[in-house]
DNA sequence: TCCTGTGAACTCATTCACAGCC
DNA sequence: GGCTGTGAATGAGTTCACAGGA
């Protein structure tokens, strides 16, 4: 342990960061060596100014006039993120979306690894997805103690949601992913993300509504007098 | 109609405005007529003054001294956020995740409808899920025509995304939800939103280390001599 | 010259505090 | 008194523009 970041990361930046190593990743497999802020930027979908602020938090990370090192950037985010480490996690949940992101790809690949898969339904319990078996949600708390799971996945129903996730913080677990459409309530020092599918939806709906809609280019076309709401 | 709506609606308090629908149909099966800013936002998880706000886009929609009605709020959010239209998806990518979502009871409730299910793997082509047949992803601009779908949903892997997102524009679709590790490009007038569920997780592990290995309270305690990298 | 790193400006979002109405 | 509606203040995040080193 050289020594800590005194800088403190912004949220927004992390996520980014994420998305970089992704990119990373790919460049590396083209064989690429090196790489700018902007072509970077053009395949993460950001500002090439904001990517480089983003880094910039993390030190300096590349050589002005020439561009980032792809290996040498992969080894400074993997460690800032702690993808080196691998992360034992539990699900709780195994309908239809449960399944699918215990059989998710994208998270083997990047260090997270399903220690346990639990579900209240009898019929549910034995089966093997991703190469591990779904067990009694009776079994959270040994399972979570058994495994040092520190990152909990939630995609029960919304009523059972809030009640796994106290189990979950009570077991131990200190990092929580919510799929369910409720707000969960943790104690401080406990971190939830929300990824709610429906509200995406719905925005994209307003969007559309408001193309069609609302005020096409320019404002409306008040006829005559003003005030007048017609 | 009276006039159109010259307050432009932040797309941060849109997203909250579907939660708060959700939360106020709980209250409705409940029996509840009346429900006060500060209750609603702590069902929601907001704050109450924010909550609030993001109602006041729509115009005055409670009582002072008293409340919401349950019933006028959600009226006037189900207008706003266009969900008494029912809207036509398509969803490309039948894997685990695009099975999910199909099957997805939160979406159906919320008027989205899934008239396209389209896959690459003649495997999968002839299954049926949630009511609706898989068809060969040759069709995808058969299908968007025949079926005036406004919303597409990209579960593919990532190499292919990109080319099928182009096949949704170009076939009339101008709204986008994207699963797929990728940033996509779209022309003007086309919304995209991408939800990255391996980047969630990234940043869930990010904070949980942050809380063991950084500084716990208080800065950092260098040891020695500053600047040494390594 | 090229491209990074970063202060400063700006835009967007949240929170506060209180005026206004029931 | 209670609670909504909203301007003002605060804060977070993004973009700009340029200084600084290869």
């Amino acid at each position: 342990m050289t020594q800590s970041r005194p800088r403190i990361v912004p949220e927004a930046t992390v996520a980014r960061l994420a998305v970089y190593l992704r990119v990373l990743a790919g460049l590396a497999d083209g064989g690429r060596s090196h790489v700018s802020s902007g072509e970077l930027a053009a395949a993460a979908g950001v500002n090439p100014a904001g990517l480089r602020k983003d880094l910039s938090y993390l030190g300096p990370c590349g050589v002005r006039g020439v561009g980032y090192s792809v290996a040498g950037l992969q080894e400074r985010l993997s460690a800032a993120l702690g993808v080196e480490r691998s992360r034992a996690c539990v699900l709780v949940g195994m309908g239809r979306l449960g399944a699918a992101l215990a059989d998710y790809a994208g998270f083997a690949s990047r260090g997270f690894e399903f220690v346990g898969l639990l579900d209240a339904d009898p019929a549910r319990v034995g089966d093997r997805v991703s190469g591990c078996t779904v067990r009694p949600v009776e079994e959270l708390e040994s399972v979570v103690a058994g495994t040092q799971a520190s990152i909990g996945v939630i995609t029960t129903p919304a009523e059972v949601a809030q009640s796994v996730c106290d189990r979950l913080v009570a077991a131990g677990v200190r990092s929580i992913l919510n799929f369910a459409p409720v707000a969960l309530s943790v104690p401080a020092g406990v971190d939830v993300r929300k990824v709610d599918l429906s509200v995406e939806l719905q925005v994209l709906a307003f969007l559309d509504q408001q193309r069609d809609g609302g005020p096409p280019p320019v404002v409306v076309p008040v006829p005559a007098g003003a005030g007048g709401a017609r």
